[in-house]
RNA sequence: GCCGGUGUGGCGAAAUGGCAGACGCACAGGACUUAAAAUCCUGGGACCAUAAAAAGUCGUGUGGGUUCGAGUCCCACCACCGGCACCA
């Protein structure tokens, strides 16, 4: 009953309000109270902000697992913190609610998916309202509100009007684009204006999961199977909107240092980003017909250094130079093996990795640095979309290019000494001392690659440069449940397609109405379903494609700043304040907690887009989350990752029923640091639960909760929270001064809790609160200030008993207008009082414990050695010795050492 | 293969280089009760010893090292978890 009538009563408020600059605080919303603020304010007027985010969840329709709510008590914890120690906390929620699962019941059962996604929203609402967490709910957002995805189509209009200008470093509108000399009429204008767009179309091959239906972006392939379901993924060529995240690159690398996460996520989004530096090297083809201009072939190598071991070429099959170089003796067998290649899966592709496969072209390459001819091969060991699609082999010190070499019989020149002489050089890949190389005879490999990258790039032969493993991100998806693209596709007089962006007035565009939410029968997307919603009256067609699940996500806690906003995504002032830096406030969102799964994928996209967003002044920082941490994965009671499959799944709704809402956030935080795995274990919940009821009954008077209870099991209104004034507080409760010891226990828990909460470790906190009231127990009296001051520490962890209790002790303060406890000052521990006079020091001979001894705490270095050194357990262990030294820690330990 | 992380009682865990195991679970014993539940109190790393204790020895994945002193720092190895993986 506790429970919904504090939910009840914070709602009824709106107590968890944050208030944006210049919107109207009621003068009788406790915020006003506590900062003396109402009406309009302007952000500086404001306190200072503290942004407080979870990742939004999918409302799926499995409801909440226990892994949810752990990250957003963590959050809640800390917004309710923040709160008290002053701050204005944005701490918001939503909905991530695009998505395949709504879908797929929409072509099972023609159900609309917004009728199924507005069913699961409702039910995630339900649950995550019954933990008592402190989201301000006016800002609510969902993906797939109209409103919302309105703005999502908007950024996709400013990434599709701006191009990335390597001068400036930045992205810039389209319209600052220059065009080449020989970029003259309308129709090479706009292709040249095309291909360097943020957001782009291109029609190389993609990954096509036939059981999806629909193509699926390179970090969502994992073994060539979809990440979602598992299901087997091919390689098909399409037109598909891709977006130029990879110009973004070095800034998403180097900005990593600005920001406070973790080492081992920012090492994955390193990972993944993949920066190596090295040289572009060509070589030139051997008698060959081409213009001189074009007869050659452009590697990229990390090791100019092994040049001279360079022995053949392999060019990836897709290589374009490839029809032209091959002769007619190899023309069959080339053919062959391109069509060989492309109709691998991917799944095939890395099944085969473990045997090289590959086929001579027939054609010579000259080695640039000593003009031998090497034969130039084509494999599916070298990929098309990395570096040039081209590559040196140097066998000798390359793994992959040695097993090729090998396996047909290629030569292997040593071009690399190993440090150690044991070590064979035959596929050593380490760095060494360069040998059979001419010039660079006799370098130790960091300085043999300088000397030869700047002999190539004297020689106009090549030059130094870096690649990037990222890939652009493949944008566009075959589905119905998405943002559809404002773009439309037109011909221009020579019967060619183009396309054309929306103007934003035409914005929302909405998706078509379907009986049908399948791919047409020919492949087409669901969408191109809706025939008088594709053809446009002019003869133009509308783009078919949706966003991916990712779009909506890449920007949501900027829609949260100001939500309600009709005129724009976010307005400047608000996110100023929200985003800004002081003094006191990081620049961007202060923490934001989620799961690991989304550490390349949503992570980085939200960073790319946040950062186009700042260079086309539309925010005011270059990064979106400052401080980022991974909750760890809850797992079943046996230990296994929760599952439907094992059955391990523990429902919330159940744990509520049996123990209520802050027992399980108690629990949720007291199982162990919130970033690690830890398994489940109910039983756990029922020593919190314990802890708890100890707290009930230290407060509270026995006689009169039977009385309540009585009362309550007669009810029949059973919301009748009037019933909660039948329980008294305990007599032994007054509003007496505390005596020191009892301050002592108080402020030995202040410090802890604050702390802990400073560093997130939650799970100490509370343990520091279970020693604090096993120790008030034993006290005759509880002084009022003492009880009011802890319940202030438990409110942030179980909100609902302590806003009870704090509201009946209010009424025992004399005089004392009543504080809302969420806006209460942070107590504040007092040093002088935790002080001993006599302390406890342990005494070691030769490290090993053999006594503690009681002193006061000003016994000075002189007198603590003396009294170690004639201490009865002391002294048989110096029988016989010499004590050669004695090392005193004042206040801290004395050691003896002794020979 | 490469990168990152983690190894502490029966279990979840705690410990600025300074008394290893706080707090909690489970367990055992006791109090209250006709009884049970709830609650309260007590105990608890292992070994050795003992009627019981005290004392003692060992103990933080393994093996070395640094230090007066190591769960903590360094080196090597093992196991598990996560990520990447023909990226030249």
């Amino acid at each position: 009953m506790i429970e919904p009538k504090w939910q009840t009563a914070w709602d009824q408020q709106q107590a968890f309000r944050a208030f944006n600059p210049g919107e109207e605080i009621p003068a009788s919303h406790p915020f006003a109270a506590r900062h003396g603020v109402a009406g309009a304010v302007t952000a500086a007027q404001l306190p200072p902000k503290f942004y407080i985010l979870d990742m939004f969840p999918y409302p799926s329709g499995a409801g909440l697992h226990v892994g949810h709510p752990e990250g957003y008590t963590a959050t809640d914890i800390l917004a309710r913190y923040q709160r008290a120690q002053g701050r204005n906390v944005l701490h918001p929620m939503g909905w991530d609610a695009f998505g395949l699962p709504a879908e797929q019941y929409a072509v099972k059962t023609g159900q609309h998916p917004r009728v199924t996604t507005e069913t699961n929203i409702a039910n995630f609402t339900r649950q995550i309202k019954s933990l008592g967490f402190s989201y301000d709910w006016s800002r609510e957002i969902a993906t797939t509100d109209v409103e919302y995805f309105k703005w999502t189509q908007w950024i996709f209009l400013k990434l599709y009007n701006a191009w990335f200008n390597p001068e400036t470093n930045r992205a810039e509108a389209i319209e600052t684009l220059k065009y080449p000399a020989d970029c003259i009429t309308e129709a090479q204008q706009r292709a040249y204006r095309d291909a360097k767009r943020l957001a782009y179309v291109s029609e190389a091959p993609v990954n096509w999961c036939p059981e999806l239906g629909t193509v699926l972006a390179n970090e969502e392939v994992i073994d060539g199977k979809s990440e979602v379901g598992g299901f087997p993924v091919i390689r098909k060529p399409m037109r598909q909107w891709m977006l130029r995240i990879t110009a973004y690159a070095e800034k998403l690398l180097a900005d990593l240092d600005t920001i406070d996460w973790s080492d081992s996520l920012k090492e994955m989004q390193r990972n993944w980003i993949g920066r190596s530096e090295g040289a572009e090297v060509d070589f030139q083809i051997a008698n060959c017909q081409l213009p001189i201009a074009e007869a050659k072939i452009r590697v990229f190598t990390t090791r100019p250094d092994t040049l001279f071991g360079a022995t053949y070429m392999v060019l990836s099959p897709e290589h374009k130079l490839v029809p032209q170089i091959t002769t007619a003796a190899q023309k069959e067998a080339v053919e062959a093996y391109k069509n060989f290649a492309a109709t691998k899966s991917d799944l095939e592709r890395t099944e085969l990795a473990k045997e090289k496969s590959g086929v001579f072209t027939g054609a010579y390459a000259i080695n640039p640095v000593n003009g031998e001819q090497i034969p130039i091969w084509i494999a599916d060991y070298v990929l098309a979309s990395y570096g040039t699609g081209a590559i040196m082999a140097v066998p000798a010190h390359d793994t992959r290019d040695f097993e090729f070499a090998q396996k047909f019989n290629l030569p292997v020149v040593q071009v690399v000494q190993p440090p150690n002489g044991q070590t064979a050089w035959q596929g050593f890949t380490d760095d060494g001392v360069a040998v059979n190389s001419g010039f660079i005879n006799g370098l130790p490999t960091p300085e043999a690659k300088k000397k030869i990258t700047a002999w190539l790039a004297e020689k106009g032969l090549g030059h130094k440069t870096v690649n990037y493993k990222l890939r652009d991100w493949l944008f566009s998806r075959q589905r119905y449940w998405g943002e559809p693209f404002p773009i439309i596709w037109k011909k221009d007089a020579a019967g060619n397609l183009y396309h054309e962006a929306l103007p934003e007035s035409a914005l929302p565009l909405l998706p078509p109405t379907l009986e049908d939410y399948k791919p047409t029968a020919d492949g087409q997307p669901p969408l191109a379903r809706a025939t008088d919603w594709l053809h446009l009256p002019d003869g133009s067609l509308r783009e078919t494609n949706t966003m991916p699940q990712w779009a909506g996500s890449c920007w949501y806690y900027l829609r949260y700043l100001d939500a309600r906003n009709t005129d724009a995504f976010v307005g400047k002032e608000v996110e100023g304040y929200w985003m800004g830096k002081s003094e006191v406030t990081k620049p961007g969102v202060d923490l934001y907690v989620g799961g690991t799964e989304h550490a390349v994928l949503h992570l980085l996209y939200a960073r790319f887009w946040h950062k186009v967003l700042f260079d086309l002044g539309q925010v005011s920082t270059a990064e979106p989350f400052y401080k980022l941490v991974n909750q760890g994965l809850i797992l079943g009671e046996d230990g296994q990752k929760m599952s439907k499959s094992r059955g391990n799944v523990v429902n919330p709704d159940d744990i509520l029923v049996e123990y209520g809402a802050d027992a399980f956030r108690l629990y949720e935080m007291f199982m162990g640091p919130l970033q690690d795995s830890k398994p489940w274990n109910t039983k756990g919940v029922e020593g919190v639960y314990r802890f708890l009821g100890r707290v009930w009954r230290l407060f509270v008077d026995e006689t009169s909760e039977t009385e309540f209870e009585q009362a309550e099991t007669t009810a029949t209104d059973k919301a009748n929270f009037k019933l909660l004034a039948l329980i008294a507080l305990n007599a032994s409760i007054k509003d007496v001064p505390a005596t020191p010891a009892q301050l002592k226990a108080l402020h030995t828990c202040i410090k802890k809790v604050t702390e802990d909460l400073d560093a997130m470790r939650f799970n100490t906190a509370i343990s520091a609160m279970m020693v604090f009231i096993s120790e008030a127990m034993k006290w005759e009296t509880q002084p009022v200030s003492v009880l009011a001051a802890f319940l202030q520490l438990l409110q942030p962890f179980a909100p609902h008993l302590a806003e009870e209790l704090w509201s009946k002790l209010q009424a025992l303060k004399a005089g004392a207008p009543a504080t809302s406890l969420p806006y209460a000052a942070w107590p504040k521990y007092d040093a002088a009082l935790l002080v001993e006079d006599v302390i406890e020091i342990p005494v070691q001979v030769n490290g090993k414990l053999r006594d503690v001894i009681k002193v006061a705490l000003t016994a000075t270095a002189a007198e603590l050695e003396a009294l170690a050194l004639k201490n009865e357990n002391v002294q048989p262990y110096l029988a016989g010795k010499n004590v050669k030294k004695v090392i005193v820690l004042p206040k801290k330990l004395v050691n003896i050492v002794a020979v």
